[in-house]
DNA sequence: ACAAAAGTGTTCGTGGTACACCCATGT
DNA sequence: ACATGGGTGTACCACGAACACTTTTGT
């Protein structure tokens, strides 16, 4: 932070004045892949997607500005969001400030709305033999999520409120890409002791039942820091 | 990314733009704590201390705005750096958008460039009892750093070129604001096989002399992804 | 009856932690 | 000689990984 200018008049000129998008990277599962949502403006070229975001400015906390970019495409009021990284993105009409963020939603318990573009999900595994603008953001991301739901239990955001473990075990299965022991995966979870038995069971499905459960979300938040050992990739 | 005005002038106007700052956060280690570079602007008042950062416009990569703060203010060329987070910062002229980057220097072989106004190191621990306006920021920083420093060997930026191990240990315990077993962490470093003998000793030190090491960096560039078991916090 | 997934314990190996003694150097 | 830190190995424990059978429900 450096010096400023003495008066705010000079302020105005004295620096570059840049513009401003915040993008969102917003995933869901379908029970079976990963999914990430992309737009499609009319005037564009075919199959050419793009993120969801908009223009910002500097009045509104960048947190917020995604909810709201959540909000207009998804209409869903609150979800987990997270900022990932800030980069300058070239663009038709010159450069452009890009903060991307990554959300996670439950798409069972939501409908989209369209407001004229078209969005449809896209699985992240078909992704990576397609090429598109943001292709690299989203590689990103993904890897990035990969990581951060190895450290914290983020599936649950993935979910709908009630879920069974064979739904939870699909899907880290899926994110990570790769097959889970399912003992060790109950014992996992069980041990972190955050999942609450609803005494619930599902139904729709052609073979017995698995119980569904809630995350004490309450209990993840008192518990989260610890942390002291050494432990290198 | 939302639709764009069809002209290029349209798009001059229509969207809000907004001033921008890249702050770096430098830390270094003399040998005992760790340490963060702040600055004191001269027609301030006193014990006012601010990071080091400069407005930037779109023409550069975020990196190398980073990193030219960081050589116009220690002199250094090329060093560890990491984009931290970005937020919406007020200040007296008015709302800037902040880029915060993490970089870590070893600083006993570097001089300060003072450049007018006054540079100073500050001790970690003691900023947690100090009000400044950076402070939250800078906490937010070092816990980040406390826990990207378990999962990648970044204390070797921290550290001149050869090192001893009793070195690298002070500066985890340092960092990490604990004791650690010297065997143990002996047996951790030889085991990650990234240290490479010199066959020189330390000298200067009033008793039996240590080896001292250097980082393979090339081999941790080419170890680094892994991550399988699900290990939450 | 059959198919399909739910639910459940034990063994083994790896890796982290705790711990004490002799060695080399400088004063 | 003495003080100071350098250098080394072993035993225990916790946690992750591998692995198979019985139970429940729907068709």
């Amino acid at each position: 932070m450096n010096k400023e200018p003495a008066s705010v008049s000079a302020y105005d000129t004295a620096y570059p004045r840049i513009a401003m998008t915040v993008d969102c990277i917003i995933f869901s599962f379908d029970g079976n892949e990963l999914k990430v949502l992309l737009l499609h403006e009319p005037d564009r070229p075919n199959d050419q997607w793009s993120l969801t975001g908009k223009f910002a400015s500097d009045e509104e906390e960048l947190d917020d500005v995604a909810c709201r970019v959540l909000q207009q495409h998804t209409g869903i009021e609150s979800a987990w969001v997270e900022q990932l990284r800030t980069f300058i993105h070239p663009r038709p009409a010159g450069k452009v400030l890009t903060v991307a963020y990554c959300a996670l939603i439950n798409s069972k318990d939501q409908q989209l709305q369209l407001s004229g573009s078209l969005l449809q999900w896209h699985s992240v595994r078909e992704l990576q033999f397609t090429e598109f603008g943001h292709k690299d953001l989203v590689s990103y991301c993904y890897k990035w999520l990969q990581k951060r739901i190895q450290e914290h239990p983020l599936g649950f955001n993935l979910l709908p409120e009630k879920f069974s473990l064979r739904e939870m075990q699909n899907l880290y299965e899926a994110v990570l890409e790769t097959r889970l022991d399912r003992r060790n995966f109950r014992k996992k979870f069980f041990a972190m002791d955050l999942l609450v038995d609803t005494g619930e069971y599902e139904n729709d499905v052609p073979h017995r039942p698995g119980k569904l459960y809630t995350f004490n979300f309450r209990k993840y938040e008192e518990c989260k820091p610890n942390g002291t050992g050494i432990t290198f990739l």
